[in-house]
DNA sequence: CCCCACTACGTACGCCGTACGTAACTACCA
DNA sequence: TGGTAGTTACGTACGGCGTACGTAGTGGGG
């Protein structure tokens, strides 16, 4: 009898899956390393050079050998997200202050992005709940342990924090990554969109648009823009918490 | 000499690409025919089930024809998004009331990802400034005008608001979007990772992540949420605007 | 009126994910 | 201890993808 490939026909979570099995053979690789040599060529090459293939071929493997690792290519971007969520230096306790940890949760995360940027185009294709996944919330739960809100709330605020992250480092690096085989630069792609932009909304169809622009001007702090927005969001939820005790209503 | 696909050497967007040549026979087919031919395609089979091939076959032209007008895929899928972004049936004045009227567009753009559970997947790798995206949030500025914040604050503010809606739909979107030519149902799929979810966290790594879930309890009103959601970040913003005159400090 | 930019599209190339079959290997059970 | 069943390794092959390129035909501006 045939051996097949292994893949399931019942929904199955990569993270249930045994890593060895009790018989056979002593397999020549495992998932840490296939991960790992995945991260390093879509950290190098952007996410669409990740294929099976060429992951096989980083590791040594022939590439059919791959799928006793990882039955489908989702399970290797699941792989992979996870690896990156394992860089997180998370300290053993809290410093009792949420807002504050919770503003270099969100600066760290902004920077594994930064190092990572095809995580955005995975974001959405998986699941999150892997065992760093887990590892991650666990502690930023144990960090808002101050924050006199009900756990669904914290759950919220974790949820806008992190989309807030995504959604502005996204975009910071979703150029960069896109252009990753196109004949022209990054800037100089910028470059041409802005030119658009300023020509489009020149023609008066778009007063308000316009004004925010000219507003706006030529060199807006990333960073600046970051921590306020972060600080914003964090402000909607238990006004001060204990940075600065209370403003007006409950 | 042979007219080659026109695809450009330098960056272009594809906005800025006359729809029609001043010369040559008149086409057959135009992009809003196409784009929209795409979005049914995505809608009832998801976006994988959209290529090239399939689109031109859709508005019945030979595969090649179709990069005479759209020079790269990737351009296909900006069409996409506008033409969804140009269903918003945006009136013509706001109220004057911005929290009401920024709470309804999140709604919309709720209602919209809901139809449309792609865009998500497409964001990261999309511009956004597409016509239809400027007339958007020309109307989304309009409806902030009565908020004292400055202009660069008045984006920070979209910007929150969009990341916050694309996060949650995304997520609820995403296992349906996700499993289309998976051999089993989305609630399966729910299932199999819940279950994996309350095993792995039972184990008592987790304890607060653990009481959250179980205080989460079995359902969750996802509208109510949402509400609750966008509420709160708007809340962050000019604190009551018109529907609640201040609370305490400025 | 004619020329040439433009449209239409068939063919082909090098990728992709992965189904399937075969051979070698090892842990367990009789 | 020998057999066997379950496993690993991986070559081959299939259908589909994006798209480069070449050719034939069309119609508006000089």
């Amino acid at each position: 009898m045939p051996a097949s490939t292994g893949r399931p026909a019942a929904p199955e979570v990569i993270w249930t899956r045994p890593e060895r099995a009790a018989r056979g053979p002593r397999p020549a690789h495992n998932r840490a390393e296939i991960a790992a040599a995945a991260v390093r060529i879509a950290d190098a090459e952007g996410i669409d050079a990740v294929s099976m293939r060429r992951v096989a071929a980083e590791v040594g493997a022939g590439t059919m050998s791959l799928y006793n690792y990882v039955p489908r290519k989702e399970d290797l971007h699941e792989l992979m997200v996870d690896a990156v969520t394992g860089e997180y230096e998370l300290p053993e306790e809290p410093s009792g202050d949420w807002r504050a940890d919770l503003l270099a949760l969100a600066r760290a995360s902004r920077d594994l992005l930064r190092r990572h940027p095809w995580v955005p185009r995975l974001y959405t294709s998986v699941h999150g709940f892997s065992p760093n996944g887990l590892r991650y919330l666990e502690h930023c739960l144990a960090a808002l342990e101050g924050l006199d809100e009900d756990d669904a709330t914290k759950m919220e605020l974790l949820a806008v924090v992190h989309g807030a992250v995504m959604t502005y480092v996204g975009n910071e690096v979703a150029t960069q990554e896109r252009s990753r085989a196109l004949p022209w630069t990054p800037l100089e792609e910028q470059a041409a969109r802005m030119a658009y932009l300023t020509d489009r909304v020149g023609g008066g169809a778009y007063p308000r648009l316009a004004a925010a622009l000219a507003n706006a001007g030529p060199a807006v702090d990333l960073d600046a823009y970051f921590e306020r927005t972060i600080g914003r969001i964090l402000d909607a939820y238990g006004r001060g918490g204990p940075r600065e005790d209370r403003g007006g209503d409950a």
